[in-house]
RNA sequence: GCCCAGGUGGCGGAAUUGGUAGACGCGCUGGCUUCAGGUGCCAGUGUUCGAAAGGACGUGGAGGUUCGAGUCCUCUCCUGGGCACCA
């Protein structure tokens, strides 16, 4: 009996499909097209488990698509530019283009093992000039569509390093590499105008019906409509060059318990005061030094500083609020000025207790209450609550209500307008870096900023640049800015910022459609293969890249790069959970964590954690495997020990695709014993092969029972994404099938028990369904074959077996008719042994009779 | 801090969406096969009381709705993801 030998038979496999260019997507008009999507991967140059995971549930769909008689397009590619490989260039000297290209040759070899059916004419990388010159491109068409600007905005500044820092480089607000403390500073920026299409954006979320709810959720509060009132204070005791403040809030209904007003350190009113106060200046650059993510300043200790100017109440000329600056408010939101009211926002209220500031209940709630200490009273806005101190008459009323009432109140009595603004900020596309997209502008001094030609595009990144010195070596080249003005032809500088890489994977889909077209997309191509029919990916990219390639597919719209069709670009959108795994580190010698890889330490039995030469090892959370915190786990030791196969089952049993799952081997050796199982079965059948023509017995149709039923059950699972289960019924069939015995009947239904468990196998177990396929005389591959379609006849079952419940709970079950009527029912449980037993001679209080469900007998 | 998820045996998980909690797999226990094996096969396996029959308890925690709750509602704890320059 031969062994199932993975390492020979997979590149066999692997082999006759390239020869047979089975996943080559074309545009067959015959059939229905379908395009799958796994967001592509940054060319670390390993694969870890998680990736394994993502692409193996794009494969399954992609084969399943593919069978079921479908033009499939499945292509790769490798979102390519980035920062790792600028700090692989500065710690290896080696160059980022160098590095990313062998990362990627690496990393093809490893999907390649893994047999999956992407179609591989279509690759291509983000740092390839060929894509990104099509980027510059549609960078040039959306300007001139006005849906580029320029205007400044905040970056992380080391002082030390003299570059900018990304969030992820600033730790305890302090630069990663120089330790120095880092700063905000203002650089003028290229920016698209998203927050134009906020609105767009957030009404089209109704039409992603295939999309999780969680995702859509989370993107209708990213872009954050709000309806509120914008008014002006006027100043009580003010300064010069400022007539009023003007402030936005969404709960004017709170007016009336408002106890100062605060502005931003970054208000333009604040910068003023430095000049004046030694005090502010210092708050406002002690402000300046927390880093410029939201949930650093969102963290924060709240503080702030008393100005000493003051603003009357618009409702009340006596009335006077003192103006403070707050660390807490956000230039970028709103009007970067708010009123506070204590009793109804934790913050204000935390900051009122901690400056001493007056505390005034507006509402309470609708029965009793008290007034607010120390914990704000925030009741939802649907909620009916008493208001004490209204705008208008004491009365009881929900928050929306409220609101709304405040705002008709103020705009009839003058006071400022009712406004909608939305949280989502223009996204600021400019980065201080090599690596990545330059964006083809020419600084000209008698022109100004002028777009490059598109001629003359791609303006391509020099390759003799150095790394010796943090920041932007396109800053640092002695001759690459140097060029001409496009439109007065002098001597000009280009641009050395490069584009944020969200840019290069928010139109990549639309690229794999036509990725040798010479411009951006083939109208006829992208027309036939978009919109994407089923896009999957990580969870952690619900918002940006989403958001950000739904407004680049309109954008592509308003330019002409793509048919009106595909605004909405991702049809269907599935969400994987993540592989996670703990992180390991050791601590060097200024105290920053030196990340350790899984593989790079052992784990005692008590817990304990040491790398080989015995350093104790800080085990971190379990948190999603990547490569910077470098707790991945490369399933080349699977592949290498049991083959794809076993990887791909592995990954796709037991935990569902949409949970995130802590990586372990511990079981990866029962997936192997399962198709070595397999395998053995197929072998024995041809060893006792059936000869005699007879009828099938109870055994061979309760059999092909069993292979009809998973038929339809594995089909469903893969349709719904939940391939656990779908590997659960597998294991089923192929338990019934080693189990089954009796005569010629039985091993003919075995025989076509295996073969569509070949079928059934393939998107899953590729390369085990082809040998299986072959040994049982198959035609041609069985990846060409049709999908089995299940026989209703089989599936249809004439008794079902009831559970009665006493007082809901189960204490025994009757097998009945699958039509029985409801009365006959009734009848069976009341003579069943248990009730009779139960009731002791009185009648059930209720009978509850869920036909082909559930019996409930209460007493 | 804010937004979004998830918590079910020793472990991964299942439960037709309000109807038998623990399918399937791992692990473990016992047995058989084998020269041997980390192979294969058979049986058992939520906790607890009981010799057994059988009973009680049980889905992070606390309440609630219902004939019936893992599933719905309220509160709460823990874990993970995102927070606009990681991708």
């Amino acid at each position: 009996m031969s062994r199932y030998n993975a390492r020979v038979v997979e590149p066999k496999w692997q082999a006759a499909w390239k020869e047979a260019g089975v996943f080559e997507a074309s545009e067959d008009r015959e059939k229905p097209k379908y395009y799958v999507l796994e967001m592509f991967p940054y060319p670390s140059g390993k694969l870890h488990m998680g990736h394994v995971r993502n692409y193996t549930m794009g494969d399954v769909v992609a084969r399943y698509k593919l069978s079921t008689g479908h033009a499939v397009l499945h292509p790769m590619g490798w979102d390519a530019f980035g920062l790792p490989a600028e700090n692989a260039a500065m710690e290896r000297k080696v160059h980022p283009g160098d590095w990313t290209y062998e990362n990627i040759d690496a990393m093809r070899a490893q999907f390649q093992s893994l047999g999956f059916s992407l179609d591989w004419t279509r690759e291509f990388a983000t740092c390839d000039p060929e894509y990104y010159g099509q980027q510059q491109a549609l960078f040039l068409d959306m300007l001139e569509a006005g849906l580029i600007t320029r205007k400044n905005a905040v970056v992380n500044w080391d002082p030390v390093d003299m570059t900018v820092l990304a969030n992820e480089q600033v730790e305890d607000g302090k630069g990663w590499r120089s330790g120095a403390m880092v700063e905000r500073k203002e650089l003028t920026q290229w920016f698209f105008k998203i927050s134009d299409e906020a609105d767009e954006l957030l009404t089209a979320i109704d039409g992603l019906k295939d999309w999780p709810e969680k995702v859509r959720l989370m993107q209708s509060n990213w872009i954050g409509k709000s309806r509120g009132l914008q008014f002006s204070f006027d100043f009580a005791s003010g300064m010069d060059g400022f007539e009023q403040l003007e402030v936005y809030t969404t709960r004017p209904d709170t007016l009336m318990g408002a106890s100062f007003a605060a502005i931003s350190p970054d208000h333009p009113l604040a910068k003023a005061l430095e000049a004046q106060r030694d005090d502010i200046k210092a708050f406002n650059e002690e402000c300046r030094r927390t880093g410029t993510s939201e949930e650093a300043l969102e963290k924060a200790e709240k503080r702030g500083i008393d100005t000493g100017l003051t603003v009357t109440h618009p409702l009340d000329p006596e009335w006077e609020l003192p103006v403070w600056i707050a660390n807490f408010i956000l230039m970028d939101y709103g009007t970067g000025a708010i009123f506070g009211c204590p009793a109804h926002d934790q913050r204000d209220l935390d900051f009122a207790r901690k400056y001493d500031l007056p505390v005034q209940d507006v509402y309470l709630p609708a029965e009793g209450g008290e007034p607010v200490e120390n914990e704000a009273y925030v009741p939802l806005k649907t909620e009916a609550v008493r208001y004490v101190r209204p705008l208008g008459a004491v009365r009881t009323m929900t928050g929306e209500e409220a609101v709304n009432e405040a705002i008709d109140y103020c705009e009839t009595q003058g006071i400022g307008h009712g406004v909608t603004k939305f949280r989502l900020r223009d996204w600021g596309l400019s980065r201080q870096r090599y690596w990545g997209c330059p964006i083809p502008v020419v600084h000209c001094d008698d022109c100004g900023v002028v777009p490059e030609k598109k001629e003359n595009l791609p303006v391509e990144l020099p390759k003799d640049v150095t790394f010796d010195r943090p920041g932007n070596a396109l800053d640092w080249h002695p001759t690459w800015r140097d060029t001409a003005c496009p439109s007065c032809g002098k001597p000009a500088k280009r641009e050395t910022d490069t584009m944020d890489t969200f840019v290069d994977s928010s139109w990549y889909f639309a690229r794999f459609t036509a990725p040798r077209n010479e411009t951006p997309t083939d109208l006829d191509a992208a027309k036939y293969w978009m919109n994407v029919d089923q896009y999957i990916g990580g969870v952690e990219h619900a918002i940006l890249h989403l958001l950000y390639s739904r407004f680049f597919a309109r954008a592509m719209v308003k330019t002409g790069h793509l048919p009106e069709s595909a605004v909405e670009p991702f049809d269907a959108l599935f969400t994987q959970g993540m592989v996670t795994h703990e992180t390991y580190n050791t601590v060097d010698a200024n105290g920053r964590p030196v990340w350790l890889t899984p593989d790079e330490v052992v784990r005692g039995e008590d817990g304990s954690a040491r790398t080989e030469d015995g350093t104790d090892v800080i085990v971190g959370p379990v948190i999603k495997m990547s490569k910077s915190k470098k707790n991945t786990v490369d399933p080349v030791e699977i592949v290498d020990k049991y083959g794809a196969d076993t990887a791909r089952w592995f990954v796709m049993s037991d935990s569902p695709p949409e949970r995130d799952v802590e990586w372990t081997a511990a079981g990866a050796d029962a997936a192997w014993k399962h198709l070595q199982r397999v395998w053995r079965l197929v072998a024995e059948l041809e060893e006792a092969a059936p000869a005699v023509d007879e009828k099938d017995g109870e055994a061979a149709i309760a059999l092909r029972r069993l292979m009809h039923r998973t038929i339809a059950d594995v089909t469903h699972s893969i349709e719904t994404f939940s391939f656990n289960k779908g590997v659960a019924k597998l294991y089923e069939l192929t338990n019934a099938i080693a189990k089954a015995k009796g005569g010629a009947d039985v091993s003919r239904a075995k025989r076509d028990a295996l073969i569509c468990l070949s079928q059934l196998m393939q998107p899953m177990t590729p390369h085990l369904a082809e040998e299986i396929w072959s040994a049982l005389d198959g035609d041609g591959l069985v990846v060409n074959q049709p999908w089995p379609v299940a026989d209703e006849a089989y599936l249809v079952e004439d008794t079902v077996l009831l559970p009665i419940q006493i007082n809901g709970k189960k204490k025994s079950e009757i097998t009945v008719a699958k039509d029985a009527a409801k009365a006959d029912i009734e009848a069976l449980v009341l003579a069943d042994e248990t009730v009779q037993k139960a009731l002791d001679g009185g009648s059930p209080k209720k009978l509850i009779v869920v036909p082909g469900r559930i019996v409930n007998v209460v007493i």
